[in-house]
DNA sequence: AACAAAGTAGACAAATCGGTCTACCTATAA
DNA sequence: TTATAGGTAGACCGATTTGTCTACTTTGTT
């Protein structure tokens, strides 16, 4: 692992934890032992390090997702494979995420306002509504797969925060409850 | 209105925009144009002041959403009654609140871990399912009472991160009616 | 009238922030 | 061999942070 990639790693742990803006970038160099200078030879400042951190996630995120979920033909499996996906990531059984600590994308959004990572967040919620839409429309016309992608991705939300904030590590069992029977129309 | 409930107010509107640890006790004091002496006597440090801007917001969106639903008698009106005063709240038609940035509580969570305001934060979605299911269990048996609430529940969360990440100001619309059948079996 | 509480203005301290810089040390490839 | 890139260690800068303090003014109550 190169260098680049540690402190992409060590300071998404730390962000995803206590929030960017509480850790600072001399605790980032404390944890991985690496160099300021280092930093910013890769980094023009810790904005582009943020920046790094969120495509980093991003695409650990959604290869991870739409893994599980491409291995389905069926609509209502593919859906049952997302929140088969999400209940193992709120119980910590997905070795390639973090222990569970809510979505980082909400997260980040958070902290900040009418700013360059509010779109690069969003742009990651609406790949997943995107891919959701995309394979459901070959199961259902539209308007209707577009708007059952909308219902599913307001689950998997609800669930996400019911999971962190409502400390509810069944709600990826019971948003799928709710999905299921949004599926029957067709497929 | 007393210095002290202008500090929380003003502190609330600048926490809620930009996040907690973004906006300092100086910019609190400018927009307000009251002395750093003043804030110090009413609360002993910046945290004790966030604590009170968290109960403050405790207060105004429960009174908001329970007055909302107290009104209805009936369990379907009552559960609709919530989910029409989100679409309100979502398309800034409720003057009480503020202009519609997502759920403050969310992202006061975001910002810290293992912290008193995680606690408070949890105490207030814990008082709406609380509600809900205190509603419900005069319409419904137990357990099923119960498991629509934290239905209910998971679908307002999610409601609330579609509208504000997902930029979708329809979403109570689209919450509701997945609601609606969650409804039918009793009443 | 007098006293206590609450207010203002702002200097100040100590710590921390992001970011720059110097000086030196490898490692690899031309 | 030698140049170039990437690395370390850490001093340093200016700005900003939370919080304290002094000196003075206003306000309300007894």
């Amino acid at each position: 692992m190169t260098k680049r990639d540690e402190l992409i790693k060590t300071a998404f742990e730390l962000f995803y934890l206590n929030g960017v803006h509480s850790v600072g970038i001399n605790q980032i160099l404390a944890e991985t032992g690496i160099a300021k200078k280092t930093l910013y030879t890769h980094f023009a400042s810790k904005e582009v390090l943020l920046e790094a951190v969120i495509a980093y996630r991003d695409e650990r995120f959604r290869s991870w997702i739409f893994g599980l979920m491409s291995q389905q033909s069926q609509a209502e499996a593919m859906v049952k494979a997302m929140f088969d996906g999400l209940d193992d990531w709120f119980n910590d059984r997905v070795a390639t995420l973090m222990p569970f600590q809510g979505c980082f994308f909400v997260k980040v959004n958070a902290e900040f306002l009418n700013h360059r990572v509010n779109e690069l967040c969003f742009e990651h919620k609406q790949a997943i509504v995107d891919y959701l839409a995309a394979r459901l429309s070959e199961h259902y016309p539209e308007p209707q797969a577009n708007q059952l992608a909308n219902q599913l991705a307001l689950l998997k939300e609800g669930a996400i925060a019911q999971a962190y904030l409502g400390k509810d590590r069944q709600a990826a069992k019971l948003a799928w409850n709710m999905a299921k029977p949004l599926m029957k129309p067709a497929d």
